[in-house]
DNA sequence: ATTAATTGGGATTCCGATATCTTGTTTTGA
DNA sequence: TCAAAACAAGATATCGGAATCCCAATTAAT
């Protein structure tokens, strides 16, 4: 029911990418303070996803991040096989190395259609979809809008 | 979609003791042995499951550990929350700290009937039950019968 | 050219889950 | 009484994901 820090950090940040004009490179450091996330980490996660082909890498000034052509249509199991490995959906419940149709755990059966659903959700999330979600603000990408972050280094003194 | 290697081992310890004779002590070792899983470890987790009321331990001679009364109904919500702490299910998909009806994820209500239909499955699915279900025969809760282990300390010379 | 701003990538650190070790306590049976 | 068998419990070790650090490579503006 969870997914590693790693395939959070990845998705918010493609998501927010995708909000972004198109073409335009975003910043690893604007990206990991509007999502409030460590720089340096992220920093690595997105190497990946360029080694996974879903980034454009630019160095130098004017340099970041930006999708890779047609890459608005990657939805979020795709982006998964990247971040968690591919078969990450088939892992027993129980833990057992084997169960199958034929060897199965006693909650397989019970289990599997289940896993079907979130396949299928998975699949159908791209992150356009999510994207415009995000932009019609209705919905959050992270806790607290920057914004509100931004003046907040020291508490406004004995709140008492 | 993930749990702990501590649930998974704490749900395949209670279904393997209900399948015994309920009063009869049965031993860590024998359990950690038939599961294939560290025995000092599966120890930790049994005490937890004791100081969860879910099992009762004896020490000395004719120890071991049995069910409590009436804990053959113990559903495997009841076990997550001891294990993996309650609001398990609560957690947001994209790791939000906060991400409910008011303020969502854009995932967040693609996610919601999914994560209701989990936790409905694993409320009717009881210690009992699964039991009966390993007990038929037709499902596994070891990798490895533990039989065909005894006896394969070492491989068996040149296979090729 | 030089400098500043950016990503690339290896090395390292940190931390919590997992696993082990050691000692103490309880119980039974010889 | 004593020894063996079992769980209790705290201390310690291991491992992998998460996070940080450092420096090299690249690029643009001055």
């Amino acid at each position: 029911m969870i997914l590693s820090r790693t395939s959070q950090y990845a998705i918010q940040a493609l998501i927010y990418i995708a909000t972004k004009p198109s073409g335009e490179p975003v910043l690893n450091r604007e990206i990991a303070e509007h999502l409030n996330v460590p720089p340096a980490y992220l920093a690595k996660i997105m190497q990946s996803l360029c080694k996974g082909s879903l980034l454009y890498s630019f160095r130098g000034r004017l340099g970041g991040f930006c999708l890779r052509e047609g890459a608005e249509k990657t939805d979020l199991m795709q982006i998964l096989v990247l971040t968690e490995g591919v078969g990450f959906t088939h892992e027993c419940v129980l833990g057992l190395k084997i169960c199958s149709d034929e060897t199965a755990c006693p909650m397989h059966f019970k289990w599997k259609p289940i896993k079907e659903k979130v396949v299928a959700l998975l699949r159908e999330q791209t992150l356009e979809k999510l994207a415009k979600a995000v932009m019609t603000g209705k919905y959050r990408l992270a806790d607290v809008p920057a914004v509100l972050m931004a003046g907040a280094g020291q508490p406004a003194g004995e709140p008492v």
